[in-house]
DNA sequence: TTGAAAGCGCTAACAA
DNA sequence: TTGTTAGCGCTTTCAA
C-alpha cells in the first residue's frame, strides 16, 4: 500500500462508523473511489478488468454502500414516501403492497407515515417526510389546501394523489370518481328493480361524496329520499350491524342497502340474518372496496370493486420516471371502478 | 450581509438543491450554523435570544432540516426498518401500525419492506436495508442461519426479531411461544369435551409448529391423531372451504378444528354451513389472530388472541434505546397470548 | 455559550 | 477510461 494514498491523520479527526466504505473497496481493488463508485452504479463506464477487480474487493469485503451519503451526493435518495390513514383491515394496503413491490424492483424504498384519520396528525408527518428528501411522495387521497399543500408544493417533491379525481391536482393525479360510483350503484340497484333505498356511510369524505351522488341518482329517478344512517369507522362490523338495526326500525320498507365499506355490509348482513330477513329477497345489500374473501362467503357479497393494485403499480412508474428526472405528466389517470354483481343484490 | 460570510465562489463547485440550507438559516440569524444545529437541537445549550432569533429564520424560510445530511455526519438515521412477510390481510399489520405510531411519536421514520414469503427476497431486502443504515431493524419473526443473518449481524444495527421465541435470537427478541399455543388450544378443547380433531393449518413454519404441539397434545391425552389438511395461503376464506370439506369427507367424525387463522376458520364455518352442520354443536372451530371484526359476526368466532400492538409498542422502546446509545437487553420478552372462547366452541 | 475546522461517505464536474 | 477536486448539508471535535 501506497502511504500517499493514506489520508494523513489529522488530531481531530472523526474516525467513522468503523464500516467499510467505499474507499476501502477502492484501495483493495487499486483504483480511485470514484472509479469504484462507477463500477458498481454504471459499469458500463469502466473496464471489464477494473469491473471486476472491484466486484471481487466488495465481496471480499462485504461492502454495503452508504444510501444517505450516496443520496446526500447526488440529490436522489431513492426513496419514497407514502401515507395512508391506516393500515390496519385497510382498503388501502393492496396498492400499498403493489407500490412497495415495484419500488422495490427499481431499487426504491418505501417509507410509509400513517395519519391515523387526523388532519393534524397528516401535516406533521409530511414535514417529517420532507425532511428525508425522498424522490417522491404518494398520498393516498387529495391533499386539501392548508400548511401541508403549501409546505409540499414548496418543497419541489414530485406527489402522487391517488384514490380520487380533482381538477386542482398539487401534480400527479391517479385514481376514480367517488360520484361516478354513487351513481353507478344507484341505477345498477334501480335497475334490478330496489325502490327504497338506505345508505350506510362511514364518517369519511369520500363515502360522502358516493352517498350523495347515490342519493341524487335516486331521488331523480322518482325513488323516495334515501335514508342515511353514519357510522365512525368503515372497518367495523359492529358499525354496520348497529347501522342495519337503525334502517330496519326507521324504515322497514327499505329493499336496498349501499354500504360505504364491505365490512360495513358484512355487519349489515349479519344484522338482517339475526333478525330473520332475507337477502337478497327482502333487502340487496352492496359493499365497496371487494375485500378478497367476501367472494367466498355464503351468501358472497355483491360490491364495487376499485383495482388499487393497479394504483399502485402505475404509481410507482410515475414517481420513478419523475425520480429518474424524465418529465412525466400523465395528467387525470382514472383507473375506474367495477360493479361486482354477486349473490347480496 | 458581510462578503466575507459568502463562500467564495469556485469555478468548479456544484451548487446544490437550492433549497433552504441550515447556512441561509444561520446566516439570517447572523449565527454560525453550528450554533443554528443547536437551537434546533440541544436547545438547553443556546441561550434564549439566539434560540428565538434561529426559530424565527427557520419560521422566515421555511426550513426543513435535511435528514440525509444529518444522518450522515452524526451516523444516526433515524431510521427503522420493518420486515412484513405481507401487508394485504396480515396478522402483522397490527403490530407495524403500532411501531409506527410509537416511532413517530419519537422522531423516527418507518421503512416497511414486505418479502413476499420469499427467503430470497428477504436477503434482498435485508441487503438493500442495511444500505440506508437504519438505526434499528424489526423482523416479523426468527431470521434462520444464512446469508441474511450473517450480514445483519456484521451490520453491527440493532435487531429485534418477534411474533416467536428462540434460544438463539439475533440480538433483540419479543414474542410468544407457538408451541404453548398449540398445546393450550388442545387442553382447551379437550376440556370441552372435544376427542375428535382436524388441523386445517397454512404452509407456515410457524403454523407448523403450532399444529404438531396441538396434535402431539392430544394423542398424549389418549385422542387419537388429529387429521392435518395443509392450506396454501392462511389469508383466504377459500382454502379453509376446501380444507373443511375434505376434513368432512375425511373423517366425517371430527368434532373440533384448529385453524391456523380466523380466515381459514371462517372459511370452515361457511363450509360447514352449507353442509348443514352445526357450530359449535357438532363441530368446534377455533382461528388463530383474532382479526377485529370476527367478534361481531353470528356465530363469534372462538380464537387466540395475539397482543401484536403490544409487540409494536415495546419494540419500538426497544429499538429506539439502543439508537439513543442506550444499552438495552431486554432478554427474551414472551407477551404470551390469550385463548378467546366465544360461540363457536 | 459560541464558533472554526474538519469530516461523515459518497458523487458531480472537470481534467487528463 | 480513469482520476482529481470539491462539494452535498449537516454534526463532531476542539478551542475560546
Amino acid at each position: 500500500m501506497d502511504p500517499m494514498n493514506e489520508r494523513p491523520p489529522s488530531r481531530r479527526s472523526r474516525r467513522g462508523s468503523g464500516a467499510i466504505t467505499l474507499r476501502d473497496v477502492a484501495k483493495l481493488a487499486g483504483v480511485a473511489p470514484i472509479t469504484a463508485s462507477r463500477a458498481l452504479n454504471t459499469p458500463t463506464q469502466v473496464s471489464q478488468t477494473v469491473q471486476q477487480k472491484v466486484l471481487d474487493a466488495v465481496q471480499r469485503t462485504g461492502y454495503v454502500p452508504n444510501r444517505m451519503a450516496g443520496g446526500l451526493a447526488s440529490s436522489r435518495s431513492r426513496l419514497i414516501a407514502a401515507i395512508v390513514p391506516s393500515t390496519v383491515m385497510s382498503v388501502f394496503m393492496e396498492t400499498i403492497e403493489s407500490l412497495n413491490h415495484n419500488l422495490f424492483e427499481a431499487g426504491y424504498q418505501l417509507m410509509l407515515g400513517q395519519s391515523d384519520y387526523s388532519v393534524a396528525h397528516e401535516e406533521l408527518l409530511l414535514e417529517a417526510v420532507i425532511g428525508r428528501r425522498p424522490d417522491g411522495i404518494f398520498l393516498t387521497g387529495i391533499l386539501p389546501p392548508g400548511r401541508a399543500r403549501t409546505r409540499l408544493l414548496a418543497s419541489g417533491i414530485p406527489v402522487l394523489e391517488t384514490w380520487d379525481l380533482t381538477p386542482t391536482p398539487i401534480d400527479m393525479l391517479i385514481g376514480f370518481s367517488h360520484l361516478d360510483i354513487g351513481r353507478a350503484v344507484a341505477s345498477f340497484l334501480m335497475d334490478k328493480g330496489r325502490r327504497r333505498f338506505a345508505l350506510i356511510r362511514a364518517e369519511d369524505e369520500r363515502a360522502g361524496r358516493r352517498a350523495t351522488a347515490f342519493a341524487e341518482a335516486v331521488s331523480q329517478r322518482g325513488c323516495g329520499a334515501a335514508l342515511v344512517v353514519n357510522v365512525g369507522d368503515a372497518r367495523t362490523l359492529k358499525g354496520g350491524r348497529e347501522a342495519m338495526a337503525a334502517v330496519l326500525r326507521q324504515a322497514p320498507e327499505t329493499d336496498a342497502v349501499f354500504c360505504s365499506s364491505d365490512l360495513l355490509a358484512l355487519g349489515a348482513m349479519t344484522e338482517a340474518r339475526a333478525q330473520g330477513i332475507a337477502i337478497p329477497q327482502r333487502i340487496a345489500v352492496m359493499g365497496f372496496g371487494d375485500v378478497p374473501f367476501l367472494a367466498d362467503m355464503v351468501p358472497a357479497l355483491s360490491t364495487v370493486r376499485i383495482n388499487g393494485a393497479e394504483m399502485g403499480r402505475q404509481g410507482a412508474r410515475f414517481l420513478i420516471e419523475r425520480a429518474e428526472g424524465r418529465s412525466v405528466n400523465p395528467g387525470m389517470v382514472d383507473v375506474g371502478f367495477t360493479i361486482v354483481d354477486r349473490d347480496t343484490t
